[in-house]
DNA sequence: GTTTAACCCTGCACGC
DNA sequence: TGCGTGCAGGGTTAAA
């Protein structure tokens, strides 16, 4: 999952779940679930940090998903359940009469009847519980870069940010430190868009060529939240409707080897990355 | 600072 | 049908 995944079901849950009372929470015995929530010492203190507590909001920073809890009398000291979906994290609703599918971790229950539920086949995700004012100090969140839809990630800001390394640009707009949310799929989609080479030091752009880089990334991501995040492959993303995305339709490079070009017509190439396969053409990146 | 490889998991497609 | 292999949208760490 990535930014446009994640902004969908942030979208989601916020008409979802806020206002709701999480009644209690079921932490599953399944063997990686003490994986999932890693950073607690177990279910019983994962579940004390939310059972009895209300969400506010749920909010977004690169590919986390934040719900911000307060408790009755908390005196606005609120927490935060903090969730990276990974791989194959994802959240779908349900009642009590619901069977669990088998990869549950979490189950929130609420107050109204109802619940929302955790499941994670490959458990590269992780949900834990901290302190809302101190997200700061949470090292992962601290150190995430700028979020290309807003207001402040600027063409200028871009070009600096690129000029100051000499990296590649894909493993660069993969880096959650340099610019967040984008993944394998994107940094290929945009790349192609920009027309500009997944290889190419970030200090060689030219300045028109930063201001491509720039507009295709915030176009692509913006594009992709409007037709609800892209869905391929085996447990494929869904929002939380159990709905797929419909940007795997407007996908130009990834996952297209040998298809030809929809911008010049030549055979889509692949490479293999640092164990990540990347998709490009050949004839208009440059 | 940059780059690569290995690792953490499960499930699926594919070839034999 | 069964088995082995490789691959998947993520991120961290160690080593070169």
């Amino acid at each position: 999952m990535e930014l446009p995944e994640v902004e969908v079901m942030r979208r989601d849950l916020q008409k979802e779940v806020v206002g709701r009372r999480i009644e209690d929470v079921e932490v599953r015995s399944h063997r990686n679930t003490a994986r999932v929530i890693r950073r607690h010492r177990g279910g019983e203190e994962f579940r004390a940090e939310l059972a009895g507590t209300t969400i506010t909001t749920v909010d977004r920073r690169g590919k986390y998903v934040l719900f911000h809890v307060e408790r009755d009398g908390a005196g606005g000291r609120g927490r935060a359940l903090v969730v990276h979906f990974g791989m194959s994290g994802q959240f779908v609703r349900g009642t009590k009469k619901d069977a669990l599918s088998p990869h549950t971790h979490v189950v929130l229950e609420f107050l109204d009847g109802g619940d929302l539920r955790y499941v994670d086949p490959r458990t590269f995700g992780e949900l834990f519980v901290a302190s809302a004012g101190a997200l700061g100090e949470v090292k992962e969140l601290a150190h995430i870069a700028i979020d290309p839809l807003s207001e402040m990630f600027t063409r200028e800001r871009l070009a600096h940010a690129l000029a100051r390394r000499t990296v590649r640009l894909k493993p660069l707009l993969m880096d959650q430190t340099f610019v967040s949310g984008i993944g394998n799929i994107y940094s290929d989609e945009v790349l192609f868009d920009a027309r500009l080479r997944h290889d190419r030091p970030s200090n060689s752009l030219s300045s028109r060529e930063v201001l491509r880089l720039y507009r295709s990334l915030r176009e692509v991501v913006r594009d992709a939240v409007q037709h609800r995040g892209t869905t391929l492959g085996d447990q494929a993303y869904v929002d939380l409707f159990g709905n797929a995305g419909e940007f795997q339709s407007e996908l130009k490079v990834y996952g297209r080897k040998g298809l030809s070009c929809a911008r010049c017509g030549a055979a889509i190439g692949s490479v293999k990355l640092s164990g990540r396969t990347s998709y490009f053409c050949p004839r208009c990146q440059r």
